[in-house]
DNA sequence: CCCTTGACTATCT
DNA sequence: GAGATAGCCAAGG
């Protein structure tokens, strides 16, 4: 049995529990931390397979975009659910709180971006 | 079996 | 930076 059913799905779902609000993972970083560096596209399955009580909004694409189409209700949800937590959308891509360091300098010299 | 489908990525234009 | 391309791999038809 390619022991992944149930596993792989574990695995997963405890790493996803442990991102801390406010912060994000990309699907691959989720795969390699469970020991399957090529496994981003079934990151998403498990965790379909899960939705019960699984910060699942916190896991986007390695690019800091959301996963879903743009506009759409998931798409939405996930978005509200991440400002919720304090993380700032630019340009389509998310800002998580700890990459605020040289934020406010950069607003007061530049302005806000976009 | 072969082919298609994704809540994906890295790389190249 | 946006679009195209080629890998990736389990699932389901």
């Amino acid at each position: 049995m390619t022991n992944f059913q149930n596993k792989f799905d574990k695995v997963v779902w405890e790493i996803v529990s442990s991102i801390s609000s406010g912060r994000v993972m990309s699907y691959g970083e989720v795969a390699r931390a469970a020991g399957r560096p090529r496994y981003a596209r079934m990151v998403s399955k498990a965790m379909s397979r899960s939705v019960e009580q699984l910060p699942w909004y916190r896991v986007v694409r390695s690019n800091r975009t959301l996963a879903f189409e743009v506009g759409s209700e998931p798409y939405k949800k996930q978005q509200g659910l991440l400002e919720k937590e304090g993380v700032r959308f630019v340009s389509g891509k998310v800002i998580p709180l700890d990459s605020d360091k040289a934020k406010d300098l950069d607003e007061l010299l530049w302005g806000p971006p976009d």
